[in-house]
RNA sequence: GGUCCCAUCGUCUAGGGGUCGAGGAUACCGGGCUCUCAUCCCGGAGACAGGGGUUCGAAUCCCCUUGGGACCA
């Protein structure tokens, strides 16, 4: 069997949305799996509306999905090409000149049967079909024809494309038989609708690839994601990368189109953030910190990696996304912490004055692990008459602001002692200067 | 409007004649754990669009209807 040869041909004339992201990546799996070349074609017929801009976008898409291409090609590279097939068309009859624009006639009579690898025979009449242009008045091809021209002169062996463009194909292969040339397979992978279950768009909202990126999406989760649209394995829902190159393959595509789902995005990302090296997501969210304006580079390079990685590690049980991560980071940084003006009721006098005691004896923790940190605290409890129901709300909102967050002795531990010590002091001043 | 595609819980899906009084995931509800939230564990509710066939037997095969979508006008 001939090496597997597929392409991606997006139209920049905007950025690569989920859907175009999704054939993208089919087409990638198919190729890699096969261990064939994967192709991307840039189709920039339409001059006016194209853009280096997006040209720039859809690689920028595609480098963060991973989705990397052995071959790419401009479309507008191959004009001569196209006016000289379509030259061909016209000498042997097939083609035809009308107000300038250069029309391919289609039969009166019979039918063209598209042997689609997911669809079965399509079959089309050709009565139902017209005469279709191939160069306009200016000598630029339409799409129906420079798509056959590049997919035969790239020796293209399986076209995997969004099933809008099944229609399209009896044209396409009327074009290949008055050739003399044979079709590639054919795959029209199912659409990807919005929330109304109409073909996803710009419309529907946060639609770009790059979107999800900004959103603190991994492309770990957006790849697994967009790989369930439409195509299953059993039961398994999360599948890393090199899974799906293994396990993918057409047979197991969906024929029915498929709501893109946000909330089970979220939920595999959550996945895929507590499946990350801590080391890497530690990378990931000092990045994201910065842009989010949570602390400056110099604060988070205070920090260090390791103790990055350590907070990562918890921050990634309890938010979703690198921005939910990045937005709680505060308290593993370095600095102060403002108490909450409606915080007052956890730092009663018997309190506060808990936490200058606790203060004291963190400083002096011979373990200030986890252990360590609720030893202290039970002891100081203990000590105070206090229950830990008192307490222990008391220590997290001094030390991060906030009355939910991770287990309080893992979450001091990450902090360290040093820090939780000034905190703790400050919040009982702040305490007492509130009380007047 | 014409042509084409599609049809299992709200959503993503498993299922390709009997093991399905339909499984998993998500979302939702309840309980447990716990300083909190999240995770996690246990439990709950939730679907084969409808009607005809074929067959001993249909979620699975065929037809029609309905619904949805895409493309071309």
């Amino acid at each position: 069997m001939d090496p597997v040869r597929v392409r991606f041909a997006p139209s920049p004339t905007g950025y690569l949305h989920v859907g175009g992201a999704r054939t993208a990546l089919f087409n990638w799996l198919y190729a890699r799996h096969h261990k064939g070349t994967f192709i991307l074609r840039i189709e920039d017929t339409d001059r006016t509306r194209s853009t280096d801009q997006a040209i720039e976008q859809i690689f920028a898409s595609l480098r963060w999905l991973g989705l990397d291409w052995d071959e790419v090609y401009r479309q507008t590279d191959r004009f001569a090409r196209h006016r000289e097939v379509a030259a061909e068309l016209v000498r042997q009859g097939a083609a035809y000149e009308s107000e300038g624009a250069l029309w391919f006639r289609v039969p009166t009579d019979g039918a063209t049967t598209v042997p689609d690898l997911l669809a079965g025979d399509v079959t089309v009449e050709h009565r139902e079909l017209r005469d279709l242009v191939i160069l306009r008045s200016d000598a630029t091809p339409t799409y129906n024809f420079a798509c056959v021209v590049d997919d035969h002169d790239m020796g293209i062996t399986h076209v995997i494309r969004g099933a809008e463009h099944l229609n399209n194909t009896p044209k396409q292969l009327l074009i290949y038989a008055a050739l003399g040339w044979s079709p590639p397979a054919f795959a029209h992978v199912p659409l990807i609708l919005g929330p109304d279950r109409t073909k996803l768009s710009k419309r529907h909202g946060a639609g770009s690839v790059l979107d999800y990126d900004e959103r603190g999406i991994l492309p770990e989760a957006l790849v697994n994601f967009l790989a369930r649209l439409g195509w299953s394995h059993g039961d398994q829902e999360v599948f890393s990368r090199d899974e799906l190159v293994a396990l993918f393959d057409l047979p197991g595509v969906n024929t029915a189109a498929a709501v893109f789902d946000e909330e089970k995005l979220l939920w595999l990302n959550h996945e895929w953030l507590r499946r990350l090296d801590p080391y890497r997501l530690a990378d990931l969210l000092a990045e994201r910190i910065v842009a989010r304006g949570v602390a400056d580079r110099a604060a988070v390079e205070a920090v260090g990696r390791d103790k990055l990685a350590r907070a990562a590690v918890l921050l990634r049980e309890r938010g979703k996304t690198l921005v939910e991560m990045a937005d709680r980071a505060r308290p593993y940084l370095p600095g102060a912490i403002d108490l909450p003006d409606d915080a007052q009721d956890l730092f009663v006098p018997e309190v506060a004055s808990a936490l200058r005691k606790l203060a004291t004896r963190v400083e002096g923790l011979a373990d200030p692990t986890a252990h360590g940190f609720e030893a202290v605290l039970r002891g100081t409890a203990d000590a105070a008459g206090l229950p830990m129901k008192a307490l222990a709300p008391a220590v997290r909102v001094a030390v991060t602001g906030s009355r939910v967050g991770p287990g309080l002795f893992e979450l001091l531990a990450v902090v360290g002692k040093e820090i939780v010590a000034a905190r703790l002091r400050d919040a009982a001043a702040e305490a007492e200067r509130r009380r007047g």
